[in-house]
DNA sequence: GTACAAGCTCAAGTCAACTTGAAGTCAAGG
DNA sequence: CCTTGACTTCAAGTTGACTTGAGCTTGTAC
C-alpha cells in the first residue's frame, strides 16, 4: 500500500465510483496528480475531501455548494483540522431545520391528514419561511385553501 | 366558485404549477373531468389528492411510490379520513429514520469532521443500515478507511 | 510474450420531475 | 366581431449527478 492511490483504490475505500471521482475532479472538487502513464494519482488527503464531499451530500448539499465550501480551503497547504471544522459550522443550523421541517410534517401526519384539513394556515405542514424559501422547479409549498 | 374547478384555479390554491398538474395527470397521479371544451376540471377532492402528493414529497418519496400509495385507495367511492390516515401509516417510521441519520449527521459534523477522522467504522456518519440500503447511482455510503 | 484487468478520454445516455415552446382552440368583455 | 387570456396537445429542453460505451493505452501475472 503505497504512498499514492489509483482510482481504484479509492473508489474501493471511499465507495464511490471510480466514475464519479472523476466527474468530481472535472468539477474541480478534487484533484490528482498523474502517473507517467497518464492514470491518476490520489495522496492520502483526496480521501478526506472525498469524504467531506459525500457527507455535505447527505446533509443536502448540492456539489455546487459543496465545491464553494471547499474553495475556501486553503490553497497552499494541506487543511488542518481547524480548516474542516470551520467548514462545516452553520452545517448544524441547515440540518435543525430540517429536523424541524420533518417533525412539522410528522404531526401533519395525525393533525392533518388524520384530520382532513390538509391546509397549511391550519394545520402545519408548512410555515411561512418554507413558502418564502420556494425558489427552483417543482412543488415548493402549499399555499393553502382559503383565498 | 362553482362545484368544478379549473386548471389555474387548482395550480393558485395548491401553488402547484399547471404544467406539473398535467404532468401528475399523465402519471396516473391525479385525474380530471373534461368540459365540452376539452378543459380540465376538477372536484374539489382533487386538492386534497394533490395536497398528499405535495406532503409526501416533501417528506421523501418519490412520485412513483407516492402513485403506489394513491393506487391503494378505493377506486370506487371517494376516500375517507381513515383511507387517507391510512396511507400515511408508516410515515412517520420513514420520517424518524431520516431524522435519526440527520442526528448522526450532526454529531459527526463535531466528532468527525472536527476530529479528523472521518470514518464511519469508528465515527457515526452512516450506520450498517445506510449501508445496506445503498442502491442506485450516486454515493450512498462510505465504506471507511480500513481494509 | 501474451492475456486481461485497470486506466484513459470524450461523447452520449439516464432518471426524476418538471418546464418551455409551438401551434392551435375556447371563453368573456367591450 | 375582435381581442386577450386561459386552456389544449405534443415534442423537446432543463438540471443535477452521475453512468455507460467506444476505442485506445498501461500495468501485471503467468
Amino acid at each position: 500500500m503505497s504512498e499514492l492511490l489509483t482510482i481504484g483504490e479509492v473508489s474501493r475505500r471511499s465507495g464511490v465510483a471510480a466514475s464519479a471521482l472523476r466527474f468530481y475532479e472535472e468539477r474541480d472538487l478534487i484533484s490528482s496528480e498523474r502517473a507517467g502513464s497518464g492514470h491518476r494519482r490520489y495522496p492520502r488527503p483526496a480521501l478526506r475531501r472525498i469524504a467531506f464531499i459525500v457527507f455535505a451530500q447527505r446533509i443536502g448539499l448540492s456539489l455546487e455548494e459543496i465545491g464553494e465550501e471547499l474553495a475556501k480551503l486553503p490553497p497552499d497547504r494541506a487543511p488542518t483540522r481547524r480548516d474542516w471544522s470551520r467548514l462545516s459550522k452553520g452545517w448544524a443550523t441547515r440540518i435543525d431545520e430540517r429536523i424541524e421541517e420533518l417533525e412539522r410534517l410528522k404531526a401533519g401526519l395525525t393533525e392533518c391528514i388524520g384530520c382532513g384539513c390538509l391546509s397549511l394556515d391550519r394545520c402545519r405542514l408548512a410555515n411561512p419561511d418554507d413558502r418564502a424559501g420556494a425558489r427552483g422547479p417543482g412543488p415548493r409549498y402549499w399555499i393553502g385553501d382559503v383565498p
